[in-house]
DNA sequence: TTATTATTTTTGGCATACCAAAAATATAAT
DNA sequence: ATTATATTTTTGGTATGCCAAAAATAATAA
């Protein structure tokens, strides 16, 4: 397998599986590497063959340790690469992601490391999501979803879990940046939905929308 | 054919054939892309007929006007991801060659110029090579090696391509160091060799070192 | 439990990019 | 001009990564 392969299927299966620790399924791969179902029982098939995964037909496939940490060290180079454009580079942070994901691919520790140290180090980027250290070490934070919030409570935007162009500009449409310092006015009963205070301003956020948002308690 | 494997194929040719006019052999391509002569055939046949050159069986190939344009703006970018190695990075110019080769296949237009904008749109590499500007054209240089220049005519040693230290210390011992003036006063006919006047000294130079240093036209 | 639906796997096939070895063609040497 | 050498092309074949459709399996609903 090419390690463009390779990477992309682990960079797939951890993020379908870092947050429960239940195993991935190929239909989830097959929508996120926009493949045929076919191809990701092959790919599988060969990912377990090179020990990355344990992939256990028709029940589920989770990443070995080699795989976690050939995986984490993926995450660390796209997210790095997603805060140099934004921070040196001047791109809006939805732009950046298909970028990243082609520069994540170049293989040069020397590389990721001088970015990482001209950026100094950081821990997080411009998404608020962490970035891993060398040894893939990820910083734990006390981030909830916007979905979790309390009624009456105020937060902090810290990122977002949806890096769809859609999603990020639908937020820059309600100027919902990072950083942004919010509370819950109303969680709808019947269906969850949200309405927030905003700079004085109601803000409505769909469930969905909730979902894919991160904040920190204030 | 792949955009990354088309573009190598033109640069390669761009590059050999750059110099001179004439036309490029499928050996040398073949040497320069480490494929096999047969492969070789294959890729040019595919490239003629998408346009990019115009391949006549076992007499050579040379660029087309697309062919050209194309090729112009890969080795733009690569000189310019090249030039943001060293100057941003602060990469050594003797390591930047391998990773700009994986670099210089980001297809994003916007990266280039933000890129190119940041180290204020420059016209040389950190070789002394002309990067082409967004319309290919490029500024003449007047970077040259040692062993092109011209008989009495005066230059100013402007670097080095070998590292090497048996070079290094081969130049130290003639005291030729950067930034020194000099100019030629014998180029023998017969090996090429060069006997160029430094500080009013005589000082012989083997065709090979010469093939190995950068001087800039006084 | 059985039928229905969804998911996964198998099968057969395709395109790309490569190579080794043989055949054809050019180029150089005598 | 003829031989020898080098280059190019053809031929037959491989590995990777993909897909469509059919078959097998699992999950869900009736």
């Amino acid at each position: 397998m090419r390690p463009e392969t390779i990477e992309n299927y682990l960079k797939t299966i951890y993020n379908l599986s870092s947050n429960n620790t239940t195993v991935v399924s190929n239909q989830k791969i097959a929508d996120r590497l926009s493949l045929n179902p076919a191809t990701v029982t092959e790919g599988l098939r060969k990912l377990h063959e090179l020990k990355y995964v344990i992939y256990e037909k028709s029940y589920g496939t989770r990443l070995t340790t080699l795989g976690s940490k050939t995986a984490l060290n993926i995450v660390r180079r796209h997210r790095i690469w997603e805060t140099y454009l934004v921070n040196e580079l001047g791109f809006g942070w939805d732009e950046v992601h298909e970028i990243a994901e082609e520069l994540e691919h170049i293989q040069n520790d020397k590389l990721i490391k001088k970015l990482s140290e001209k950026l100094g180090n950081p821990s997080f980027d411009p998404h608020g999501d962490p970035i891993p250290d060398e040894k893939g070490k990820i910083q734990k934070s006390n981030f909830i979803k916007l979905s979790e919030a309390k009624l009456k409570s105020s937060y902090k935007i810290m990122g977002v879990t949806d890096h769809s162009t859609a999603f990020l500009k639908y937020l820059e449409k309600h100027q919902l940046v990072i950083g942004a310092s919010i509370s819950i006015r109303i969680i709808e009963e019947f269906d969850n939905s949200i309405i927030l205070i905003f700079q004085k301003k109601e803000v409505g956020i769909s469930p969905k929308a909730a979902e894919s948002i991160i904040v920190q308690t204030l």
